[in-house]
DNA sequence: GAACTTCTTGACTATTCATTCTAATTTTAA
DNA sequence: TTAAAATTAGAATGAATAGTCAAGAAGTTC
């Protein structure tokens, strides 16, 4: 049974780790500073924690699952609201998108377990926003409308990196734009 | 003045910084794993370079430089040859491609050398593309031009991504199919 | 081939990393 | 109030990290 101590402090930790994996990224992100920055000390730590892998990890699930939020009512959403979703989480949750994007990509590459995870959840997104084209246009056959929702889901992939470069970057405007995009 | 068996070594050593930058991102490119991996013990290492981070940044700048080749001959590109070039980059010079996404892109959300770098090397890109396209199409304004061709590039980045995460991604296929994209 | 520079080695720091341990404190339940 | 459980602090662990150094080997130049 737990304290509520401990679940306080547990929430302190994930809130540091959430912050450091955001702008530090998984490499500045050490034990040694999510403890400073929880104010809390290394037996606590793993008190709550089996190891560092453990926090990462569940900080890296929570942002995953905030990329696509209700992923339940899946059957009357259109390819706009799942556009407009997508925007808002990149926007109103800028610490959890820079989480999912920085280590999508530097822990994807080395990790066999984010990787497989990464790649199962693109799946799923695309998949979903496949069907809502499909409920849009009826006149596209399956696969174009897999071809153009994958263009779209890299360019919105694309376009959230260059906004974590560049904070002048105009996400929302270009994330709109790519509604009206049409194959050749 | 170098030796001629410096020059050999410090050969070395670049190769096995580029494997390593490739399939083991930066966190996992250590200089004893470099050093291992080139033959060499420690003090040829620091013999020929300042630090881990010169030789790590020398093949960052080397990748990011191979993106686009020939960036002197601007005048006559098409929009098809640029994607092209770049679908060339990818498949052929996968290493490099790796280093390109893992490097530039994770270092560049901590780095700031590293994000100025990549943010420069994008300007220069798109400005490229989108000389290309209003070559190619006169009917374009140059905002709208601009617009699309940052669109472009997003997918183009996404899909780099997409296929380094996923191997059997058929990056080629997905690249040309962005040439007949139109706004809405 | 002598003098000088460059290169290489391998043992050596100093620091940081994730993790463990023990003892003390606090919280909860009876 | 008391005993058990959960939480905490903080020092200590060993393995890994980047980087140094002195001494000898090899290469270059004249």
């Amino acid at each position: 049974m737990r304290n509520r101590a401990g679940v306080e402090t547990a929430e302190r930790i994930m809130a540091a780790t959430r912050t450091l994996l955001a702008d530090a990224g998984l490499e500045g992100t050490t034990v040694k500073a999510i403890c400073e920055a929880a104010n809390v000390r290394a037996g606590s730590f793993y008190n709550l924690f089996e190891s560092k892998e453990e926090v990462v990890l569940s900080v890296v699930r929570e942002a995953i699952q905030a990329v696509d939020p209700h992923p339940g009512h899946t059957e009357t959403d259109t390819v706009s609201d799942l556009v407009e979703a997508y925007i808002r989480f990149v926007t109103e949750e800028p610490v959890l998108a820079r989480v999912y994007v920085s280590v999508a990509v530097s822990g994807a590459v080395t990790d066999d377990v984010i990787r497989a995870r990464v790649l199962r959840h693109h799946q799923a997104r695309l998949d979903r926003f496949a069907a809502a084209l499909r409920r849009d246009r009826p006149d596209l056959g399956g696969t174009a409308a897999r071809d153009l929702m994958e263009a779209m889901l890299a360019a919105l992939n694309g376009y959230t990196l260059q906004h974590m470069l560049d904070p002048a970057f105009d996400f929302a405007g270009h994330g709109r734009r790519l509604l009206g995009m049409e194959p050749a």
